[in-house]
This record gives structure tokens, C-alpha cells and sequence, in this order.
DNA sequence: AATGAATGAGATTTCATTCAT
DNA sequence: CATGAATGAAATCTCATTCAT
């Protein structure tokens, strides 16, 4: 795979962060180069695929020595979730900022239909294959975000349905569409994307008319 | 899946077997292990994601030397792309049958939703952000699919959109709530899944109706 | 060495030729395909260093499988041997026509600093140190034609050399100077060229200056 | 050898080791095993040639892991060219030496002449074919080398030369007389070696006179 | 006369990880 | 806090060679 070496799983499905807390800091840190690590294991992921985000290439993104990134993240699989957990954070809040603004399902979709996270969130549902640590927490995180979603949803449109569509059904509805147009517009797809972008936005107008006026 | 013929692709790869490209016979000895490393290939993918896909553990899988694998692949993104193509073909296969089908929306409705597929397809997309013969050939081929389906509704749903769809983005729509549900529902991830589906096929029957008697 | 990969010697001092010819077609071959792999090996070793000459490399060079190089020529080692043959064999035409030219001092020297022969000589001395075969090649050849220029210069000099210089020792120092010029220019040394070769031009007039006349 | 202070040369190479190579610590402990690699690579180059130097081959050579090999030379040109200038340093030593001894003219003549470093000087020729750091490498020493000698030529013997020589030219003559009688001699070819090496000195007589008392 | 298949060895390089300091 | 040294495993790819056809 030229450059793409699968890592031995040593610890595969081992209790990833809880045993060895107590040798090396893992969890939160507030230092600079804990961030540093993160986002230059980030980039690396986002640029080049979670294969190719090994602890040297890491360091070497981030200026630092490999040993300085086993220090701080014992296993590489540390590094990957706290990754992760940082990216689902800073989803929450966007979607937190999307649910609480004048128009939140709008912003709802804007949201799902943004690249910019996208690239990320495939790279960990493809490493979740094998990662069972990473896609415990997609699960997680997932659950939370609908349910959430769901609930104010539910409070904002409320009897509006009238196809048969619930709240969370309408949450996935919308993430899937979104998806798949952040998704197949990195690869340079395009072909029906201008029409299900304007299918959807009708379909929201039908569904939120009130904010026609408000929208910006 | 051995009916495709599939010839090894040592001669295009190989320097120095241009000459000969013509010669090479394609009977079924030569098709067994090119079959079968194909099958290895896309067995592990599936199970342990494309970084796991080395030329020793598709060897392995397949009960074969890893040599041999580098004998009809010279390099392993060769094997990538060739149990892409090989995906894709009967993707295409099943897709057709769905469109030449008696409820061809509803089958390809129940393509897109169907999860069987879904694991190898995403692997692809990721392993396409930074394999670029990856890329190009999924763009390609998901373009073509498009482009097949939409011209198929067009002639079967001809003016029934009424939302400002058209057969193109309803192709895209539909593949992205699918997606998304095999994806999910891959992962574990069930929230809003039965409502989502429900959703979907209440659209259908208001667009389809005719089909529901014919349906089973 | 990236490329460069040292074949494992399994037979080093072998009887390479002798043993094996009964099994296949060894030594001088009137057909094409023999002096097409010999083209092709001698312009890879050129090009890019007998460590580059396996038999792939040299088979792809040629357009032909692999195969067909051991076909001709069971050991890479005997393609090396018969090369060298071959280039020997050349440059003993070209001195005999040096030797018997009208100016056979000065045509011998022109050979000797003739850049067109060096860079494969030297592969083949490099290579002579490791195996066994092409060195004693090499010294054969070398005594040989050594030999021969001596004989010629004598009965062409004869008396005339006032240094304590001898036909061979003439012939020696005639050879070294050349292929020094030869060598560093091409690797791109210049330094005192000019100088040394004026310098080897204002001797070979004081030894032989009748042939100032009927040089060209 | 051990006196150069060689630093490990992962830094240059390592991409993640630009921000400390400063301060690399270069203690003996550092460069006892750099030396060892060193010392085991330039062995296997001289006995078996440059090709054979593979990691694996210079590590049991030097009795250490392969992986130690690449971790203090990240590539196995790396090494290549570490000997090199090594061996150049040792070259300029061992000129310097000669240009400042009683009768510096014979010394670099002797040296010139020397069978020992010639093997590996003539592999590094044939390896700058296709190694183009290498080769640089090379013409950036000869110049030097030939510079500094043609100046305390030309100081020593200044009008002397009478046939059109210069100081340049000189030593290229000398250098390629020198060079030849080595690397016939460790091929096992002698014819006119004693004759030459006459000339030589009957030469060096003729120019130097005064030194004749002074030699041992 | 020629060639596709196969294979074991080996070359280069990268990895994660440990450990002593 | 941080890091240089070291190492075993593995990944990719190339080789020479054999063999059956």
C-alpha cells in the first residue's frame, strides 16, 4: 500500500487508556504541545488517510520527536480517540450554535451539508472497522447528537410532520442528504447535487415556512 | 464473479509486458488465483479496513505467498483497484436488475438501504482521499451510475415530481438516506433508522403508487 | 540502495558456462534475440550501473519476459560475461584498426581517451571485484591486448624512447592518462584537462614526429 | 577516523529532526556506533562491492540489528555517502601530509600509486554513475584536491617543466599513471607495471633532481 | 523455441514501542 | 519533562531461478 502500513494491534481491544493512566498523562491536558499533537495528527489524517497517521509522521507534522508523542499518547490509539473526542466536541457546539439560532433546522442542514468535517468523520467511520475503542465512541457520540437533535426537533415543528417523518427520522433524513453531498462533493462528484440541495431547501421551506423571513 | 474473466493485471503494470499484453491467456487456470486473491482482497478490507489490506495478509487470506500476490499485482494499489472495479461491475449488475426489475424505485430504493455493499464502498471513498486512481475510478464509475439511474426515472417518474425534484437529485437523495442507514446501522447506530425508512417508502407510495399492488 | 540489490550469489564461483551448456544455449548465438538482450544489458549497465542490470530490468529494456533472458542465458551472471565478450571483442577491433592505421601512436591514444567505452569498462571492473568469472575475463583480456600494442610499438618505436621508457610501460601510462581523461570528464571533472592532454600530445610529438606530416 | 566527530546523520534525513539537530549530543557514546556502521560499510563496499552493501549485509557485518543501520542512516545512500566523505577527509589527510613531507612531489606520487584506497575510490566512481549525490559529491572533492596540489606544484616547481606541462595537468597525469598501476595491480594485471612505474621515477628525476639525495 | 506460474530470499524502509537517562 | 538509542515486526517490492507446458 506504499506508504499506507497497518499498524500491528497489539492491544487491539485492550482497555486502551484506563490501565496505563497512571504511567504517562493521558486524558485532557491542557499543555501546548498536547494540542499540538492533536492538530497535527488531524491534518495528517485529514490530509493523508488514518493510515498514514503514524506517531513518526505525526511528530514530524507537528515539529516534535516521536518519542514526545509516545509520551503523551502511550498507544497511537490514543492519539486517534483523543482526536476524535476533541472533533465530536467541537461538532456538539457547532450543532449546539445551529440548534439555537433564529433558524435551527436550517442551520441544522447547513451544517450537515458543510465539507469541512467531513473528510475527518469518514476517515474515523472507516478506521471504526477496526478500531473498536473508536467506534464505541462514534456510537456514542452519534446517539447523543440525534437525540438531542431529536428533541429540539420535536419542540420546533412538532405536528408538522405529516409524512410519516418524526423527528429523528427527519435527523437522519437530513444527515444522509447532507452527507452525502459533503462526501461525493470532496471526490469531485457533482451530478444531481444542485437538484437535491434545492429538493431539500423546498422541502424545508414547506416544513419551517416562518423563517423564510427571517433567514438571512 | 469468475464470469467477468478477469484477466491478470500483471501486463498492464509490468514494464515488460507490453509486447505480450494480447497473448496473455485468460482461461480459468489463470482466472482461479486471480480470482482468489481478489476474494482474500475484498474479504479483508471488509473485516479489517483497507490499511490491513497488505499484500501478506491477502496472501494469507487466500492461502497464498505473499510473492504471488506481487506477481499479478505488482503493487498493491493495483489490488485496490481491481477489487474496486470488480465491486463496481456488480454493483452496476445489481443496479441494472433493479431498474429492468418490476418496481424498479422501490428495488433501487432497497439497493441503496442495503448494507451488504456499504462496508467495501466506504473503505473505498476513504482510501480515495489519497489514492487518486482510487478517486478518479469512483468518480467515474458513481457518475455513470447516476447519470443511468436518473435517465431511468426521468422515463418512469416523468412529471410526478412535484417538490422541485428531479430524477437526478431524487437519485442522489435516495442513495444518501441509504447510505447513511447502512452506515449507521453498521456501526450499531439504530436512532430514528425504523422512522427514516418509514419516511422513505411513505415518499415512495405517494410517488409510485401503482407499484404497491404489484409489489410483494 | 533503493533499486540496487545485490543478487545473492547462488552459484559465485561456479563453473558458470561449461556445466549448465548441454541444458541450454550458451555462448555465441547468431539470433537476434541474443544480441537484443546483450543491447539491451550493456545499455542498462551503462545507464544505470550493473547493480541495475537484473534479468527483469534487462528483459524489460529488450521487450521481452524475463523468462526468455534465462532462456539465453541460465545465470545473469553469463549475460555479464558474454557482454563484457562482446564489448572486449569491439574495442580489440578498434585498436587493431588504431594499430594499423597511419598515425597508430596517436589513434591508439585516441582511443585510450575516448569517453564512448569508459563508463562500461568501469562497470566492468567494479563488477570484477565480486565476481570472479569477469575478473579473470578482464585480465585476460587486458594482458592480451597489452601484449599487442607493445609488439606494435616496439617494432614502430623501437630505439626512440630515451626515458627508460619500454613499449608496455608506454602503452601503461598511454591507457592510465586516457581513461582518467575519460572518467572524470564524465563525471564532470575538468580540472588540468587540457593541460594533460597537450601535455600527452607535445610528448607523442617529440616521439614520433614524422607522423606530424601525415596526421590529418 | 574515530577523531572526526562524526554526528549520527539521522538529522539531515529524519524529517522530524530539523528543530534539534543542534543539539545532537556527538559524544563518543553517540559515535561509537556510527563509526562501527561506518567502518562495517566501508569493509563490505571494498570486499564485495557496492552493491552488496545492503543494510542487512553491513549490519552483521558490523554485528548490529539492520533496523540500528536505518535508524542512524534513515537511507542507504546515507551511509554510502557518510563513507565517502570519510574516506575523502582520510584522502585530504593523507595528501596534506604528503605536500608537506621532505619531498612532497615522490609522496603524492606514492600515494597516487597506493593500492589500498583505490578499490574503494573505484567503487564510489562506478556507484556516482547513478547515485547523482554521490557523484556531486566527487567532482566537488577532485576539484579541491586538484586545486591544492596544482598550487604547491606549481610553488615547488614552479618554471621547471619544459614539455608544455603545467602544475594541473601534472597531477592529473600522475593521478591517472597512479590510478592505473592500482587498479591493474589489484586485478591481478601487471604487464609493463614495472616499466611504468620506471618512467615515472626517471621523470620525477629529471624534475626534481634535488630530491634525490633527500629520499630514503 | 518460448513462456506463464510460482516461490523463497532478500532489499529497503517504516512502525510502535520500550527503556535508560 | 523529555529524548536518544535500540529493536522486532511488518510492509512493499524486486530478484534469480525452477518448472511444466
Amino acid at each position: 500500500m506504499s506508504g499506507l502500513t497497518a499498524r500491528p494491534c497489539t492491544a487491539p481491544a485492550a482497555p486502551y487508556a484506563q490501565a496505563m493512566t497512571a504511567k504517562r498523562r493521558i486524558g485532557p491536558d491542557t499543555s501546548e504541545t498536547y494540542a499540538l499533537i492533536l492538530d497535527a495528527a488531524e491534518q495528517v489524517i485529514r490530509d493523508e488517510g488514518y493510515a498514514a497517521a503514524s506517531s513518526r509522521r505525526i511528530a514530524a507534522q507537528a515539529g516534535l520527536k516521536p518519542s514526545l508523542v509516545h509520551y503523551y499518547f502511550p498507544t497511537t490509539d490514543d492519539v486517534f480517540l483523543a482526536v476524535f473526542k476533541r472533533g465530536a466536541a467541537q461538532s456538539d457546539a457547532m450543532i449546539e450554535q445551529a440548534l439555537t439560532s433564529d433558524d435551527p433546522i436550517r442551520a441544522l442542514w447547513r451544517f450537515f451539508a458543510d465539507t469541512s468535517r467531513n473528510a475527518l468523520a469518514l476517515e474515523f467511520v472507516a478506521l471504526a472497522n477496526h478500531r473498536k475503542a473508536i467506534g464505541a465512541e462514534i456510537v456514542k457520540h452519534s446517539d447523543a447528537m440525534r437525540a438531542r437533535q431529536a428533541a429540539l426537533i420535536e419542540q420546533l415543528l412538532g405536528q408538522r410532520f405529516g409524512d410519516g417523518a418524526t423527528p429523528a427520522g427527519f435527523s437522519l433524513v437530513l444527515a444522509g442528504i447532507g452527507r452525502a453531498l459533503a462526501m461525493e462533493g470532496e471526490l469531485g462528484i457533482t451530478a444531481g447535487h444542485d437538484e437535491a440541495r434545492a429538493f431539500v431547501e423546498a422541502w424545508l421551506d414547506r416544513l419551517v415556512p416562518a423563517a423564510i423571513d427571517t433567514k438571512s
